[in-house]
DNA sequence: TAGAAGTGCAACCATACAATTGCACTTATC
DNA sequence: GATAAGTGCAATTGTATGGTTGCACTTCTA
C-alpha cells in the first residue's frame, strides 16, 4: 500500500453522494441495499461508489451470511489529515520566512535588484 | 465563508495536476505562465485549475504588474485536514463502543431478538 | 421447495471535465 | 511606438464518471 495516495483519497471524497453514503456508514455498517433504501440513488450507483471508496481504503467490505456491509475506517481518514496538516503548515511555513525577510530592513544593505 | 465545504475541497485535491501545481506553489507564489513552463500542460489548462483552487480557497491570487501570481493557502488545508480529523475520530469512537458491548457477555442477560 | 432479498456483471446514456488551439486585449520593455 | 510576455475568453474534443435498467446467480426463510 502506498501510504495515502493523495489525489485518489481526495477524489473518492470529492463526491457529495459518497459523502452521503459515507455519513451513513458513520452511523453504522451498512449493505449496498440499505443504503439504497436510504438514498435517493439506485443499488447499483451505491454499489460504484462504494468500490471507489474501498478502493482509496476509506470502507471495508465484511460478509455477513448472503449480504456485505461496508465499514467506514476513521484511521483512514485520520491518516489522509495528518498528511493534509502537514503539506498546509509547511505552506505556511514558507510564507512566514517571507514576511520576515520583508520585515528585516536589508540589514546588509545590498538590495540584490 | 460557507465554512469548509468538504465535497468541493476534496474535488479540487482530487486532481494529480492540481497536485503538481499546488507543490510548485509549495516552493513558492508563481504565475499561471510560469506553471505552464514547469509543468506538461498548456497555460489555459492551468488556468482552468487555478479557478478550480481559487473556489475551494486553496490558492489566492495576487496582481504583481501584469501578471497574476497565485499563493498556496495552508491555514484552508488545515482547516480541512482538521475537519477530516474530527469526523475519523467519531468512526472510530463508534466501532469502539461496538467492540465494548461486543465483548461485555450480555450483563442483563436478556438477549434480545 | 418456492420465492424473496441480496449480490455481481454488463450495456447504455448524458453530462462533466481535463486538455487543446486560436484570438483579442493589456502591460512591460527595448 | 513596436514588440514581447502575460492574461482572458471561446470553441472543440476525447474520455471519465455518475447514473440508469436489465438479467443471471446465490442465499436465506416461510
Amino acid at each position: 500500500m502506498n501510504a495515502t495516495d493523495l489525489p485518489t483519497m481526495c477524489a473518492a471524497l470529492g463526491d457529495p453522494t459518497r459523502w452521503d453514503i459515507l455519513t451513513q456508514l458513520g452511523t453504522g455498517a451498512k449493505s449496498a441495499s440499505a443504503l439504497a433504501r436510504l438514498l435517493p440513488v439506485s443499488r447499483q450507483a451505491i454499489g460504484k461508489h462504494l468500490d471507489v471508496l474501498r478502493e482509496a481504503g476509506l470502507v471495508v467490505p465484511e460478509r455477513r451470511g448472503r449480504e456485505v456491509v461496508y465499514v467506514a475506517v476513521g484511521a483512514r481518514l485520520g491518516a489522509l489529515a495528518r498528511e493534509l496538516d502537514r503539506i498546509g503548515r509547511s505552506w505556511e511555513a514558507r510564507l512566514l520566512r517571507i514576511k520576515e525577510l520583508a520585515e528585516r530592513p536589508d540589514p546588509d544593505g545590498s538590495s540584490r535588484r
